[in-house]
RNA sequence: GUGCCUGUAGCUCAGUGGAUAGAGCGCUUGCCUACGGAGCAAGAUGUCGGGGGUUCGAAUCCCUCCAGGCACGCCA
């Protein structure tokens, strides 16, 4: 189009004027219309000082023929509307097929190297259906990276220095000499959850009554050991593998955390003080009187709103240092692409390392941040506050148990990251049977059932002609072929929802065509079996791709 | 108070500058000689939170107000 519009002004039909960057072009809200349509001359009605209409015209008249595009026509008040070749679009069930578990890759990313963060819970507990939803977006965008090109490597960042893992260990350690007997009470703030008396249970059937004089922080090492080992066997039972589990720990012992200071200071970003640069009144006079300095990052100088402390008066760092030390290492390591999976409440800390990066001359834009909001459990019509440490929580596993790996993974892919999740058990449970997931998975089930059926009666697609095919299997065909958009949207706009609805729309066309577009009937000549039965070759291509995409299982049967 | 997210059908949510705003669930009415019916066909349901503006064109962009969530620590 953009040669089409050059063309018109060299031949004059046009007045010279700069063409806008992009062109608007989309698939047709109106597919009586057209494939494609686009409202560019409607935009540029103005700068040619023609009617839109006879832009339209002009751009028709001076575009190159393509084998892809059967038509270009015009429509009012300016629409171009844009018709595939018929040919070309059947040709393309031959190309899917072709391509089998790689269909529709990209290679966007030309083997670049691609990080994806996500999970990243400490160990003090089961996974949370809030880990799930970081998780299960996190390992889509990998799976969507891989299908784009990239070199894709999934990694876990774990922190088990902290207060929260001491007292882990002091839980543990009062669960075991409960185990043995011993009316030992929990620590204040202790951990409450009933899994830790499994732990202790499997201590004492491990090692009898020989730790009874060990300190906390040997119990720490189990409880570590054992949540790790929980962790990862929820984390498997969903889809979800991580190549790379990173100790926060590490950071320090490789000193790299006083090294990214050392570099912030020397570009001029720190300064000590007992109180950060531009405090109000309010907050010196809340300072106690014997206050000692702290070291302060000088964000506002890249656009924040207050300086944030790196160095605590103690002399003990704050979480956003080692984060900007953790990133500028993942930097370091070579990746081009890095994606960070974040609930909502982590904004600042995102904003905050980001700022820190540009500070230390790195490109921060290749860290791209999915912050999701809350997951919300409903049962019951009541929500449900969780909270780890008193244990009142509903784990990944209960909710997996409930309705299985691939509702979960489902229902939280059906939404946008930016969305209240309201997770509604009472209803995932009953509507198990019911679902939009099985909705989807039948479309590929239904596709082997057909080829189980032609083995058995000895038909194969060998010669099939495409031509044969019909209106509802072309717009079928159609509709695949949107998939690599739907990929690069997915990507570019780091929203892995539009997978899951474009799964369903989908196999929305599909179930009405297998209704109606039969193969193995009597009444269905030979030749136009052939022909339909590759036609669900393709589909159950697709249909296998987009669930394995989104990390679910594609099902031969029901 | 400030910043971010959200407000679309009874409920849960897509759609973020284009033509007549869409799905699932629920509701109504049909369809079983079934390549596994977890299906198909037909139907009802909307002040796109309110108001103003920009534009040939606004659910979408801007302003403002209202409502809900989250964040605003020398906690991690």
């Amino acid at each position: 189009m953009r040669q089409a519009l050059l063309a018109a002004q060299a031949a004059g039909d046009l007045p010279p004027f700069e063409l806008p960057p992009t062109l608007p072009i989309q698939r047709s809200a109106r597919p009586e219309l057209g494939d494609y349509a686009s409202p560019a001359p409607l935009q540029l009605a103005k700068l040619a000082r023609r009617k839109p209409l006879e832009v339209a015209e002009i751009i028709v008249r001076h575009t190159p023929h393509s084998p892809l595009v059967a038509a270009w026509e015009v429509a009012p008040p300016g629409f171009l509307n844009i018709r595939l070749d018929e040919t070309w679009l059947l040709e393309q069930i031959n190309t899917i097929i072709a391509a089998g578990d790689d269909v529709f890759a990209l290679d966007i990313g030309r083997g670049k190297r691609a990080q994806v963060e996500c999970v990243s819970a400490n160990p003090t507990g089961p996974l949370t259906v809030g880990h799930t939803r970081n998780g299960v977006i996190g390992s889509t965008m990998a799976n969507l990276l891989r299908a784009l090109g990239y070199d894709v490597q999934m990694e876990y960042y774990f922190n088990n220095a902290g207060r929260q893992m001491r007292i882990l260990g002091q839980s543990l350690q009062a669960r075991y000499l409960q185990t043995l007997g011993q009316p030992v009470p929990l620590p204040e703030e202790g951990y409450q959850g009933e899994y830790l008396i499994q732990v202790a249970r499997d201590l004492v059937k491990q090692y009898g009554d020989t730790l009874k004089d060990e300190g906390w922080e040997r119990f720490k090492v189990e409880a570590e050991k054992a949540m790790f080992a929980w962790i990862d066997r929820s984390l498997a039972r969903i889809n979800i593998r991580f190549d790379v589990y990173f100790n926060e720990n590490s950071l320090y012992e490789d000193s790299s955390v006083w090294k990214t200071l050392e570099a912030l200071e020397q570009r001029g970003y720190v300064y000590r003080a007992v109180l950060r640069e531009g405090a109000g009144d309010e907050e010196r006079a809340k300072l106690p009187p014997d206050a000692k300095e702290a070291v302060w990052f000088r964000s506002t100088a890249l656009g924040d709103e207050e300086d944030r402390v790196l160095v605590k008066s103690s002399g003990e760092p704050t979480y956003v240092l080692p984060d900007i030390a953790y990133h500028v290492n993942k930097l370091e390591r070579g990746f081009d692409y890095l994606i960070n999976v974040l609930g909502a409440d982590h904004i600042v800390e995102a904003q905050t390392v980001a700022r820190g990066l540009t500070a230390l001359g790195y490109d921060a834009s290749r860290v791209h941040v999915i912050l999701y909001q809350f997951v919300t459990l409903i049962e019951g019509g009541e929500q449900r506050k969780m909270s780890t440490r008193r244990g009142e929580f509903v784990t990944q596993d209960e909710l997996v148990d409930d309705v299985g790996a691939d509702v979960v993974r489902y229902f939280i892919l059906a939404r946008s990251p930016n969305s209240h999740l309201e997770f509604d058990l009472d209803l995932a449970r009953k509507q198990a049977n019911e679902n939009p997931v099985y909705y989807i998975q039948n479309a590929h089930v239904r596709c082997a059932g057909i080829f189980r059926q032609a083995a058995e009666r000895g038909l194969t697609d060998d010669g099939a002609d495409l031509s044969l095919l019909g209106a509802r299997e072309r717009d079928f065909v159609r509709k695949m072929l949107e998939m690599p958009e739907v990929l690069l949207q997915s990507y570019e706009e780091l929203a892995p929802h539009k997978l899951a609805f474009y799964a369903h729309e989908l196999a929305r066309l599909f179930h009405p065509m297998y209704d109606e577009v039969r193969v193995l009937h009597s009444d269905v000549p030979p030749e136009l079996a052939k022909a339909r039965l590759r036609l669900y070759g393709a589909a159950r291509v697709v249909f296998r791709r987009l669930l394995t995409l989104m990390g679910m299982s594609a099902p031969e049967v029901m």
